[in-house]
DNA sequence: CTGAAAGCGCTTACAG
DNA sequence: CTGAAAGCGCTTACAG
């Protein structure tokens, strides 16, 4: 491999000089310049970006934090944050943490170590000290998706607003006894979802015996599992899940009670992943734009690394509306 | 951020007793490593990757360049791949392409910029002279799940050997008229699919006619609608997709038209996807097990860092039998 | 506009 | 078993 100062011996300059026309933060003679261009190009000279980071303490990498990359949610967040990366020359480590917190702050220290300028988290579940620390020691960090609740850089969607948009829909579509199958509410993007139910239900007068709130269900089994049961003798007009996901489950199970979706019970979803569109019925869901709010979260952060300004940004949802609504 | 030159002050000693106490490499006195590691765990040291880097010509870092981060097949596999790298102390840059050659040529130079000591490719589509300089440099390379026709080292499924078990078992179920949907046949995963399906067919003696291979489909939606198409009049057995995707496109499209599945049409698809279990009905399909080729494809490039000696790896596939074959 | 020198934080022959 | 010195490939004051 040929450095700098192959470089300069070929061009007959120091290497300073060629430091300084390949960084352009000093000026250089046009033809000495040319010169320089010219050996690069025959010797097909690459700087060495370990003695590059070395001296100027950056690293042009930032790292991903996401805790399940097979959620389909997550490669969705990983494409937005890496093609605006991309766009401004830095690359990403993408790390998955299986929502283990010891392989979290395992690769937040590996991160460190190998000198990334920033880091993105889409993970937090009940732990956030680590992260806090790193805001606090004015590391770049910015929260996606998930945060905690005092976080100082974030990008989220209106969670609350999307539940209260989506139970306001069904009711308007004459729906009353509204289901809500919900995740983990340590996540606060879960607890948001779950008062945003709660506050347009009982804003509907809806009877609280018809307004059911499901909590704290993980994995798509145990949505599937509960929600059978108990369909056992109750029915609901519609059953609004937290995720796309389980709104999937949701209608396994419907349809295991022998109900069809919608004509029986309608089922709406959340997030508006690519499979909502492919499952039978289509899912209607409300829109976490991730793609977008990944971008938002790559600039954000290279704001940070600027040394720039920054407030957390608080993205609005949408309805999609497909057909597993009546 | 501490130095080795603050330890070794801290501890009374050399930078570069520090340095061998911290390597192993050579031998320290036992009394003298106490008194290192007790000024290590005071001053919370952590050695300087880019400078180790730097002296080393090794990073424990790995790229793996995939094309469509956004099909769930490729995440599975960066699971695979991450989780062998983490336990091997490695950490990796997952790069994803967006099956854009410049994109994945503008990855290869960055990684080799950053000094990742060996690259898994699973990205192959038309062109590959990059892939092969690498390996003729004796650059650490394994194509995963894509390869290129004599690829040095690769982790890959028996394609051919799936297609023909999927056809196999159509025809003991009963089924006569089998079509093939097929993706693009520059890749060899797809033209050994296609060739399995054509030879079962032919041993089997079913007639031209009834076998009917839709080559080339890129997209669910174009495989929907080409199927929709075909579907106006004719009318087959069976469907056997060559993804999974694929076959949940033919389902819906058999759906459109008003036929039953499995009871009209049976489907198959390949690949077994998380998503495979969750269509209505569960989808019978072929499994690559892309999660073990992950952990194996970075066994194997650890191997070649390390200059031992490998061999081409090809996974056999099994049927997962659910319920869209009747 | 350009060069010589020092330094980023490590590792590793070389000496002892 | 340990230390002093050189060097990995860059960048950046300092001088001219």
């Amino acid at each position: 491999m040929p450095t700098i100062i192959d470089v300069a011996k070929r061009a007959g300059v120091s290497p300073s000089t060629v430091s300084r026309a390949l960084s352009g933060r000093a000026p250089v003679k046009f033809e000495t310049k040319q010169r320089i261009m010219e050996a690069i190009k025959e010797l097909d000279f690459k700087p060495n970006i370990l003695a590059k980071g070395l001296k100027e303490g950056k690293t042009n990498t930032v790292g991903l934090i996401i805790p399940n990359i097979c959620n389909p949610l997550f490669p969705a967040i990983a494409k937005g944050v890496e093609d605006e990366a991309r766009k401004n020359g830095y690359t990403v480590f993408l790390c998955n943490t299986d929502e283990n917190l010891s392989i979290e702050m395992d690769y937040v220290e590996k991160l460190k170590e190998r000198w990334v300028d920033g880091l993105i988290f889409a993970t937090v579940k009940d732990r956030y000290d680590h992260i806090e620390d790193l805001e606090k020691s004015r590391f770049p960090v910015v929260l996606l998706v998930r945060k905690y609740p005092n976080a100082l850089h974030s990008v989220t969607l209106d969670n609350y607003e999307g539940a209260k948009m989506a139970v306001e829909y069904l009711w308007q579509r004459g729906h009353r006894r509204i289901w809500f199958l919900c995740g983990d509410t340590r996540l606060s993007l879960y607890s948001d979802r779950l008062s945003g139910y709660l506050d347009a239900v009982k804003q509907r007068g809806i009877d609280c015996n018809c307004g059911r709130a499901i909590e704290n269900i993980n994995t798509m089994e145990e949505a599937e599992k509960t929600l059978y049961s108990l369909l056992d003798g109750d029915r609901p007009d519609a059953i609004f899940a937290a995720s796309d996901p389980m709104a999937i489950a949701a209608m396994r199970a419907v349809k295991s009670r022998g109900f069809r979706v919608p004509e029986d019970i309608s089922i709406m979803g959340f997030d508006d992943l690519d499979m909502a569109a492919y499952v039978d019925p289509p899912l209607t869901t409300v829109s976490q734009p991730v793609r977008e709010m990944g971008a938002e979260a790559f600039s954000m952060l290279l704001k940070l690394i600027n040394r720039e300004s920054v407030r957390p940004r608080v993205i609005k949802p949408e309805l999609v509306i497909r057909k597993s609504v009546r």
